[in-house]
DNA sequence: GGTCCGGTAAACAAAA
DNA sequence: TTTTTGTTTACCGGAC
């Protein structure tokens, strides 16, 4: 509540300038007055010397925001936007002496607290006051720096923004903090009445003091938050730091003394800075311009994004505008963050929250030569992926045009051709419908916007495959594959919330023959699917009880008793009996298919190669799941040798087409007459190289071999 | 048009 | 009591 106070407060337009500090101060002080008030006696003594100071450093905060605020209305008036940072210098090294004498202060004071007796009387006001004054205005300017600022007039509009908005930032931190703080002292106040009271001993006094203590030192952390954040700006190039001016390292906080509000306040502050300091990143000696940059970068922030910033946007997985509003939104929401995992390529550390996360974030993922080469190695990937995509649309244009296919798309799409939307365009171009295609029941009315959050490139197009899980198509539809996508489609689905081509049964079964011991428990497998695909992270309900019904349905699922518990199993001789022997007609196929495998190869290859030079081991697992490969691989190969063998002896086997290989029958526009039907095959099934049977449906088979090597 | 298959929804029960 | 797990049935749409 009190948070939101202060964000409404920050929103405001005209009390921008003085919300923070004033606002803050005012609410101290109400605070304050609330506890006398009441009648208690104020654990919190705040002497007029303190009221004053507040007061003062009040009057000096406002009227530097009232300049840049007028900056910024007067839309940033270049006149006097010389590129000249003097001023900012001036007045980053007045906040820094600012915040070393109020640290200096408050250790001073912390020492004092600890000497003196556990008095109820002695202990707060040492500890509480300076701290609070020390939080609420960690960059005060006197009226002659501000003077000396205005003066000059040489900040540039971006400097001025960016001060300005960051300053915001600071200011709301520090509310917020502010706010809790005093929460946190009114507690205290409660809790000492009460022991008081009952008579209790110093001792539990001094637990309150040491829990006052503790709390101190996570608002000293915080101002060292704050120092990292004028790191930042250091970095931008928009501040310079004086060398005698040391960056405090970020201590992580004192565990089992953070309240549930301070972890609530922690989140939103260390959103706040990991914000600006991915600012930061931007601006410093990266130039990435892609999703790692993009996706982190808060509205508040975006003003300052160099000038590609946009752009970049649309070209990365994330826009930062769709970012921003998905951060106003829903603040726990974040691009990297999602059902517990830190989406980090290659990372997938756990965490419990979001606070957690954002901490996990700042300080496994800070701006290192580490995460520098990770976002590189994304943007190859993505270029890669756009290049892929590039050959691919050539290669169907190509095929088409060789086919004298007329162009379908009329009767299927609208929509640039992509192996994957191509797919779903088809034959089944009745219900091709985009809206139509994607979702469970349970989301009927928002369609298209879990595709929106796919991968770049690929995501436009890809927005159209989500619904052909459901739909077959017969070999006479298959393409041959291009080697394009097999890295690709396990990044994209891992990505992009696009329903992956295989049915719930294949999926079971890879999951299950992925794991170690070739067994899942129903968790477990709902886990990988989760893991593996971003389109299962929704809607659980319903796919999860599509995953137990198959499981139960099918006989080539057995539940197996286990020490700690059921697991499931896979019975390959029953699955192979559910598999579609179309293929086994064509035996070309299977080679088309062979072949079509060994493009998986060449591309794993250059983006481990690529990750290699860059040593990123984390990217091993998550994102690309190379390493992996092999297994796939191996995985692809048992699949063609099963349907080898299904094409050998059970040719008679005629069940409609549903093996897993039979996705992949290779081309059959070669083999087979082109009819006029026929002709919308290779539009619509550009890529089938490898399947499984159930895999067949609408998608390119390479897409298997990737999912199974996903993991 | 019938059949098969997969996806989805739902009800129900047992176990945790 | 709630949640998870497992089973079963029904329905629908697509492919054959």
């Amino acid at each position: 509540m009190m948070q939101e106070s202060g964000t409404e407060t920050k929103n405001n337009g005209s009390a921008i300038q003085n919300g923070s500090s004033s606002g803050n101060h005012l609410l101290e002080c109400s605070s304050l007055r609330e506890g006398r008030s009441n009648g208690e006696t104020p654990a919190v003594d705040v002497g007029p010397a303190d009221l004053a100071h507040i007061q003062q450093q009040q009057q000096q905060m406002t009227p530097l925001i009232q300049y840049f605020t007028s900056k910024q209305r007067e839309g940033m008036d270049d006149r006097a936007g010389s590129e000249n940072t003097k001023a900012l210098q001036v007045a980053r090294q007045l906040l820094l002496q600012q915040q070393q004498q109020q640290q200096q202060q408050q250790q001073q004071q912390q020492q004092v607290s600890g000497l003196k007796s556990p008095k109820r009387n002695d202990k707060q006001p040492a500890l509480q006051v300076p701290v609070s004054v020390a939080m609420m205005t960690p960059q005060v300017i006197t009226p002659q720096q501000m003077q000396q600022i205005l003066q000059q007039q040489v900040l540039s509009p971006q400097q001025l923004q960016v001060l300005l908005q960051q300053q915001q930032a600071l200011m709301l931190q520090q509310q917020q903090l502010q706010e809790f703080y005093k929460k946190q002292q009114e507690q205290l106040q409660l809790q000492l009445l009460q022991q008081q009271h009952a008579g209790k001993q110093p001792k539990e006094q001094q637990q309150v003091a040491t829990q006052q203590l503790a709390f101190q030192q996570q608002l000293l952390q915080m101002q060292q938050l704050q120092q990292q954040h004028l790191l930042s700006l250091q970095r931008q190039g928009l501040l310079t730091i004086q060398p005698g001016q040391p960056a405090l390292p970020l201590q992580p906080l004192a565990q089992g003394m953070i309240p549930t509000e301070l972890q609530q306040l922690w989140k939103e502050v260390t959103s706040a800075h990991t914000a600006e300091e991915t600012t930061g990143n931007n601006h410093s000696s990266l130039d990435l311009t892609t999703t790692c940059v993009s996706s982190s970068v808060p509205s508040k922030t975006s003003l300052i994004m160099n000038p590609h910033a946009s752009t970049n946007g649309q070209l990365s997985v994330h826009t930062p505008k769709r970012e921003s509003l998905s951060h106003e939104e829903h603040p726990h929401s974040h691009p990297l963050y999602g059902h517990g995992v830190c989406k980090w390529p290659g990372c997938e550390a756990v965490c419990e929250d979001f606070p957690s996360f954002l901490k996990h974030l700042n300080s496994e993922h800070a701006l290192d030569d580490r995460s520098t080469a990770q976002c590189r190695v994304q943007m190859q990937v993505v270029q890669q992926l756009e290049l892929q995509l590039a050959k691919d649309k050539e290669r169907l244009q190509a095929m088409m045009t060789h086919l004298h296919v007329k162009s379908t798309e009329p009767k299927a799409a609208p929509q640039p051709l992509n192996l994957v939307s191509s797919v779903t365009l088809s034959k089944s171009a009745s219900e091709a419908s985009p809206q139509s295609l994607p979702h469970t029941p349970t989301t009927p009315t928002t369609p298209i916007t879990p595709v929106t959050q796919g991968p770049s490139v690929i995501t436009t197009t890809s927005m159209h495959t989500v619904g052909p899980i459901r739909r077959r198509y017969s070999d006479k539809y298959n393409v041959p594959i291009s080697s394009a996508d097999i890295a690709q489609n396990q990044e994209f689905y891992k990505n992009a919330e696009v329903r992956p081509p295989f049915t719930y049964a294949s999926l079971i079964r890879q999951a299950i023959l992925e794991s170690p011991e070739k067994q899942l428990t129903l968790n477990e497998i709902y886990n990988w699917f989760t893991r593996m695909f971003a389109y299962f992270r929704r809607n659980a309900a319903t796919w999860k009880n599509a995953v137990r019904h198959n499981l139960s349905l099918h006989k080539c699922f057995v539940r197996v008793e286990n020490v700690k518990g059921a697991v499931w199993t896979v019975d390959e001789v029953e699955f192979q009996k559910r598999r579609p022997q179309k293929i086994s007609g064509n035996p070309s196929l299977i080679k088309n298919m062979q072949s079509s495998h060994a493009y998986c190869t060449p591309l794993n290859a250059a983006l481990q190669a690529s990750m290699a030079e860059n040593s990123i081991p984390l990217y091993t697992t998550a994102s690309m799941g190379n390493p992996t490969l092999g297994n796939l691989a191996s995985a692809i190969r048992e699949e063609l040798n099963g349907a080898m063998e299904h094409t050998n002896s059970n040719e008679s086997d005629s069940s409609p087409g549903r093996s897993p290989m039979q996705a992949m029958h290779p081309v059959h526009v070669k083999e087979e007459p082109v009819d006029p039907e026929e002709a919308e095959g290779p539009l619509s099934l550009v890529t089938t190289a490898n399947h499984s049977p159930d895999f067949d449906h609408d998608r390119d088979y390479e897409d298997e071999p990737v999912n199974e090597d996903m993991e």
